[in-house]
DNA sequence: TCTAAAATTGAAAACGGTTTGGCTGTTTGT
DNA sequence: ACAAACAGCCAAACCGTTTTCAATTTTAGA
């Protein structure tokens, strides 16, 4: 059904019927009424194509899905959707052909030339990433999710991943760890950078050099979990305590510990980071999982809602948030024990 | 840009123009190169919403996204992003704000009415799932991603969920396994009853009565594996084998199994259905987890393409995909031992 | 060379809404 | 009682394309 045709069954003009729905004022509460009730009764709804190029909005915010798909993915998305599904915003999921770098600006210049989306998420931002620089260039409204140190202003929110691991390592260290390995994510990476320099400062602080032979970075699977911690522990001076990244990683190191018959919590200790995921959670592992925690889907929500404060006019400068991170501590760390080897 | 300034700056008509870029057939070779030429140059693009107002088409195609956010829909998305990229389709993720069953028709309706989309996905069918029904009575079209018995014509595609599981039970049986466990997903979906069918068909073609005692379902977390496996082996008769429904579910399993102090593999035998995901992979769980294995990444893809198909005329009559599952043997079964008890 | 057919191109009418500016009555202030 | 302000409504222009229909140019056929 039609606007036209609706409001002649209505009895009313087209103008007035669009006036009435959309909320303006210019429309008595009677009239409003009856139109709201016709519109539910005969089942009249605009034409989002129709209203988005008369508006110019777009009416969905986009987020570029990289090629790995991540399990993060799923949960903040998730949280987007339950910001977003009272405010008749679609989530547009942009998939990223090539890890190729040209191409990937040629996806998002593309992306805003098309007026597909009224603003864009930026997740995993590098220091200097040329993705804000470009939207920003080109006016679109974006956020980031995770921080950049690029000089261009910009909206944000990201957890604190530098105080986090910084936490994490020195309760390791108090416990009396002295060689700690990290499993970093991916380099390149800001939150990666950010969890690498709170390890090092908190050994730091200690006195504690940090050792380049102890520390690794990879994509968030249990494999290179295994892998690396496998590897540090075969060493001849191996750690007695992990920073894992995610996880699927600390699924990993517990199964390299496992494997050669450690017990964690006693003879090695782990901290993880945990997003937060319904189907696998840190207080259900064996021994369960001390970890600095923060949600996703929490992330997720949030970051809708101020990209939705972005879109109603609020200034990107002001929209910065950093959020601490718990250090839930459980079974799996626990007082280092003397040398393994 | 718009269309009539740059069709002034090439010295064509806007209809040339419209022509040349879509690639109709009525404009000269040579027409069609300098057009396209100058678009790149100029940067000139089509407003996305005045095409779609006119064409009808969305240009994107949608997917329900449950409450719960599963980590299956990442990698399902994954597959059909890596489908859809070259088709300048979107993927539209729909939220459902409430699991209660009035709103999510409600939520078909308005995304129907509202032409957002040109087709839906429609995951996790019931036998009789009126979302079909709705569907295909509104003139959408539509592909399911799983089975349904209703009786309405539609578009599907599916794993061999009952094939799978029969297999992996009579091999079970065949290593002499009598008391078998089923951790099954959530009752309801059609997957559910294949599986649980699959199951009770291979143990009753060897003369073994289902134990409802050994049969659990729920969602695919690892809370839940642990909490079923520990019941099933804490109790008198405990089973000596475990199908269970992913991943997850497996490792609670793991867990559980664990936790009493018996080896997978020997004391007890454990088959999951694996979706394969990038991050947690059977082959290095310990032991390595056999299962039944069908790519969750691929099913999306294929889904993406079957879509494409469907919108491009295709009959949903024709569309129809059953997909065999593969088994693969690993460590974590074998041959039955004497009772435990 | 001339005409019919084919190949190109354009003008203008949609697509289905929103919004500007104007047009009626009704109140309000004095 | 009269002008001014205002509330409530409408006609028509417009958003930026695609597509129908008609006009023009080229090519082919005789």
């Amino acid at each position: 059904m039609k606007l036209k045709e609706f409001a002649k069954q209505v009895g009313l003009s087209p103008t007035t019927v669009s006036r009435a729905l959309s909320g303006y004022p210019e429309v008595s509460e009677t009239t409003r009424a009856r139109v709201a009730e016709a519109a539910v009764k005969l089942g009249y709804s605009p034409n989002v194509n129709a209203v988005r190029l008369k508006t110019g909005r777009a009416g969905a915010i986009g987020v570029v899905m990289g090629r790995a798909g991540e399990f993060h993915f799923a949960e903040f998305m998730a949280g987007m959707a339950e910001r977003l599904v009272a405010d008749e915003t679609d989530i547009l999921v942009i998939p990223m052909a090539d890890p190729n770098h040209e191409d990937e600006m040629q996806l998002y210049r593309r992306l805003v030339e098309s007026r597909r989306v009224d603003a864009i998420i930026v997740h995993s931002p590098k220091p200097n990433d040329e993705r804000i620089a470009l939207l920003h260039e080109l006016g679109m409204p974006f956020l980031v999710h995770g921080r950049s140190a690029i000089d261009v202003p910009h909206a944000w929110l990201d957890i604190d991943n530098e105080g986090a691991i910084k936490r994490a390592t020195s309760h390791l260290i108090d416990l009396g760890h002295r060689r700690i390995a990290m499993i970093n994510g991916r380099p390149g990476a800001t939150y990666a950078l950010h969890r690498d320099s709170g390890f090092r400062k908190a050994l730091q602080s200690h006195g504690i050099e940090p050792d380049p032979q102890l520390m690794a970075s990879g994509n968030f699977t249990d494999e290179l979990g295994f892998r690396f911690a496998r590897s540090f522990l075969e060493q001849p001076n191996p750690p007695t305590a992990f920073v894992a990244g995610s996880m699927m990683t600390a699924l990993g190191v517990y199964r390299a510990a496992r494997s050669l018959g450690l017990q964690i919590g006693r003879d090695v200790s782990v901290i993880a980071h945990d997003d937060v995921f319904p189907y696998l959670t840190a207080d259900n592992m064996v021994p369960s999982l001390s970890a600095t925690r923060s949600s996703m889907r929490a992330a997720g929500s949030r970051c809708a809602d101020l990209v939705l404060q972005l879109l109603s006019g609020r200034s990107p400068l002001e929209i910065h948030e950093l959020w601490p991170v718990e250090l839930i501590l459980r079974e799996s760390t626990g007082p280092a024990r003397q040398s393994l080897s």
